[in-house]
DNA sequence: TTGAAAGCGCTAACAC
DNA sequence: GTGTTAGCGCTTTCAA
């Protein structure tokens, strides 16, 4: 591994010489002649500046942890693709961890925000809201964004159009000429499901229709939570014709405790749930859903994220282009 | 943040002291009292290490890369768990990233591995086998340990017993009296694909049915693959009656594109596919698959790359306790 | 049992 | 335009 002094020395500079051009400070005054000639022999020597060592001198890792509350969820994936492409735009590595790693207390909290590895933190907490302490003190000292989780007013957080997507679902129901229709929603403490539910409530009335609070649950967003929802709406002396789902996994729950209990979809109920993924276009039926905007969630909070790093003060920042658009598959039909 | 001089100064001891007796340093010939001292006052100030003194100094990041194919993939959930729960008892600290971010010359693999980041690398790369330039010339200098990809018997390869799952589940299959059984496979290419088809061969040898060379596919591990899969297989002029799906994601797509033709499962086709996750469960109908030993690969694969980083010579490793598994679900009937 | 000191690789203030 | 130098926090050798 050639470090800077190796390149120093065979281009016969000094150090900081190298250093000036090799991490190409802003007002490096080096000669056209030196510089290519560092150039050239950081290529031969395939140098690579040690991270360590960088991080050491300036007091920055250029690294920002991503906490979603499970990792290997479909949902998540474009959020993580927008986060690295932002990230290696600005020439940053993404260190990703779950929800459960920042357990109060615990080993993972410590190494992963408490040494020093990370610059900033960008967080997205699942269903029951972040206590300050949870996060050791981190948040004292360093950035903290919220991804599309606390109130959206809040500073530092960075939210998708919940009540608008919600509103665009109840919309398509309605159209269909659904009347009695459900909600399936999250947890009541979770901030996102507060904003769907206030969509759902508020489509509703601006439809003329009475929200039957019989047809309202709060289980979660888990296939689980789903599953729990459609045992109890299904079973509701009349029951509903549509149900908006808060959460497409719910939604995937939702459907095979329905087939369970032989209720057929679209047929004998509408299904639109929230987020797309892959394995809503291969569910039976495939489901429709309202298609999130969690690229650009993902870019722009690391964006936001590192201008926090600079010196930034906090903001609450709404991602809503491109705006949530309904993609409609065959979990909905017609009324009759 | 506290330092360690500052921890030293307040303890009234010499920073060496300090060091030797919170870094636990086996050889720390420090006096029962200084230390406990040097402990408090720790306690007291809040101390953590720095990472970037630490590593510039050792050598040692005290990092370790998981690199697999799909991040949001339900199947790694317990791998990552395993190689987590490794990690934090060793004291070190995962970094994920996904196969796509080793690209060979790409920002990302650069920054991943070619700085000191990382110790080590622990490498899922999916269908594809990896070139030894795409790691960068990483695996010259650093340890590499394969998870259930490359061939078995290959140094730094830790394995599942895939032939053995296949077997499991042709097994099963043939129990139930089916016949005419055909294979989706991955890629030809994969390493884990030859084991599963010789798997399935051998099984159905053993079993004293011939394999019928149309009913045997190998497009790949995804929810498209199994698709094409069944748009192939159920294409044939003389239909197999049960298909074991390699991979438990192809078989979600498989399941989706026979409804399409309205095949009904298992009415008109058995299906047994290889992998567990929450998705299976909920499928429709609920996939009968053989569930691998995922935590355990992820827990032993971390061991030995630590045993790598310690001047351990690299071996083959086989993961087979706990044993695959059949999980019966409702993707299997007798056949008629 | 304890402390002094060197140096890991890098950046930046300063001197030339 | 270029070089010298101090020092970030830590571990470890060596001397006391």
């Amino acid at each position: 591994m050639a470090t800077l002094s190796d390149v120093a020395a065979r281009a016969g500079v000094s150090i900081s010489a190298a250093s000036r051009v090799l991490s190409d400070a802003p007002d490096a005054r080096v000669s056209q002649e030196t510089r290519t000639r560092i150039l050239r022999v950081a290529k031969e020597l395939d140098y690579r500046p040690n991270s360590a060592g960088r991080a050491l001198r300036s007091a920055r890792s250029n690294v920002v942890a991503l906490i979603v509350p499970d990792l290997m969820n479909a949902i998540f994936i474009e959020l993580v693709r927008g986060v690295e492409d932002a990230a290696i735009r600005h020439d940053h590595l993404v260190l990703m961890g779950r929800t459960e790693d920042l357990a109060p207390g615990g080993e993972r909290a410590r190494k992963l925000l408490g040494e020093g590895r990370v610059d900033a933190l960008m967080l997205q907490p699942g269903d029951v809201p972040v206590s300050e302490d949870a996060l050791g003190g981190f948040a004292k000292s360093k950035p903290v964004v919220f991804i599309n989780s606390v109130e959206a007013t809040a500073p530092g957080a960075v939210t998708m159009p919940d009540e608008a997507a919600a509103r665009l679902a109840v919309r398509r129901l309605v159209e269909l000429g659904h009347e009695r229709i459900a909600f399936a929603g999250g947890v009541p403490e979770s901030p996102t499901n507060v904003r769907r539910e206030a969509g759902f409530r508020a489509e509703m009335a601006d439809a003329g229709l009475t929200v039957d609070e019989d047809l309202v649950t709060a289980f979660g967003y888990t296939a689980e939570d789903g599953a729990l929802a459609a045992a109890v709406l299904l079973d509701r002396p009349v029951r509903p014709t549509a149900i908006f789902v808060a959460n497409v996994n719910a939604a995937i729950g939702l459907l095979a405790e329905a087939r369970r209990r032989a209720v057929e979809v679209p047929r004998d109920i509408s299904v639109v749930a929230l987020h797309d993924s892959w394995t809503a276009a291969n569910s039976w039926p495939p489901l429709t859903v309202v298609k999130m905007p969690w690229y650009e969630l993902g870019y722009r909070a690391f964006e936001e994220v590192h201008r926090l790093i600079n010196g930034g003060r906090p903001r609450a920042l709404l991602v809503d282009d491109p705006a949530p658009t309904l993609v409609e598959r065959e979990s909905t039909a017609p009324a009759h």
